[in-house]
DNA sequence: CACCAAAGTTTTGCATGCAAAGTGCAAAGC
DNA sequence: GCTTTGCACTTTGCATGCAAAACTTTGGTG
């Protein structure tokens, strides 16, 4: 008799914030929606407490503004913050890619080259979805070989801001191509255990996602004027 | 009549976690003490709910180690901590300062010589409280000049963590006049807009103090035994 | 004498209630 | 007709109460 009920390893507040997350993340609360603890404790079928709880975290991680006495309201990123984030995740994936050059092992090294490929299948097949996917795993085990749990996890709350807007964007065929061949770089700095190589063509690859963000934000499909939930 | 009176600008959770986050920073909450809620309620004078928030914040920005169904203890960081902490400020600071580099208006740079001049005013005096405070201004500074506070804030909620550890450390007088000596250079590469220079000497300054506080550590000076309150 | 177990105490976690700040609407004044 | 002011309603923020989990102490047993 498994799994009864799934019960709470973690405390409920940080269920609802993990919920909350993906919501946040994910866009099916919209960027600039306002919170309402009400609502979202009869639909989250908790109290208002470890909901509020939540909240505080999430505004803490910047995936909402907390306005005092006004409540919450999911972030809307304007220009100049994706901008910053992106300035910021330069920096550390750049940290994260030298580390990770210099401490990574073979399984690892294996085992990304894997991911790799498997990529490459889902570029031939212009599975878009399952090329984020794959995406979103190499850069986690890349994050992974750098072994520094800190660094790891100060990416991951940057990276959350600007996820949404990615889920999103549609880019055209030769920025994917692009990507692609970044990703093949990747594999052959990592490879050779080059350090620097590997810093530099994240950090291009970090600017190239920004390029093609911004684009998108300027063009309006990112945020489209019916940005209220 | 502009500003008549800017009652409670903040939340009280916002106001405890301010409180709570300088007395973990400043030691008066020794690491690995436990966070006791009706203690602390009652010492700042809240109930246990904006209390409990407050700790829920520290815990996300990883002063305070959130233990589920038993409650919060002060963080004691471990050398690994350390050395990944230091990793990720050195990412950090060498962006920024990479940036201030290029973004630094005259203004700044004139307010961070003489900040820096009074940094040096400290040195001569031996006057290591009055070194350590200009020491943290300089560095607000050049975050302030780097234009980017997502950087800034990301910054400094790495940086708390370890804040606590410079606290108790006083440095010998060749750790100290190298220091010193690094800030200089600091000065020179902004004042020539010189970004790879400015990157190049905070990764080293950084590096420098990481090798301080990891030596202090080692020599047991930083968490005597007595680390129970 | 050491080790284990069970009851009692403490402490955390969540739910709910109440007061204050905010919001929107409508009527009155300009 | 537009702005403003007052009032009702909504929503947030904080305090308190209660149940469950953890820690402590005490008594028993091998």
């Amino acid at each position: 008799m498994a799994e009864v009920i799934h019960i709470a390893r973690h405390g409920l507040h940080e269920q609802v914030a993990t919920r909350l997350r993906v919501m946040l993340v994910e866009g099916r609360i919209a960027p600039g929606a306002k919170l309402n603890e009400r609502e979202l404790a009869e639909l989250l079928n908790v109290s208002r407490t470890p909901l509020r709880e939540a909240i505080k975290l999430l505004g803490a991680e910047g995936l909402v503004d907390l306005l005092p006495n006004r409540g919450a309201v999911a972030v809307q990123l304007s220009e100049s913050d994706v901008q910053h984030s992106f300035e910021v995740l330069a920096a550390l994936e750049g940290q994260s890619g030298e580390l990770a050059a210099a401490r990574i092992d073979v399984d690892e090294l294996a085992e990304l080259q894997a991911l790799h490929y498997e990529m490459l299948a889902c570029f031939a097949r212009r599975d878009l979805s399952g090329y984020y996917r794959l995406n979103a795993q190499i850069h986690a085990a890349i994050n992974a070989a750098a072994k520094n749990p800190v660094l790891a996890e100060t990416w991951r709350r940057i990276n959350a801001r600007v996820q949404s807007l990615r889920f999103r964007t549609n880019q055209d065929g030769a920025k994917w191509k692009q990507a692609v061949k970044e990703h093949e770089r990747m594999v052959e700095a990592l490879s050779a255990r080059d350090g620097a190589a590997m810093r530099a063509v994240l950090v291009e690859h970090l600017l190239h996602k920004r390029d093609t963000v911004l684009t998108l934000m300027r063009a309006g499909q990112v945020y489209p004027p019916s940005a209220r939930a």
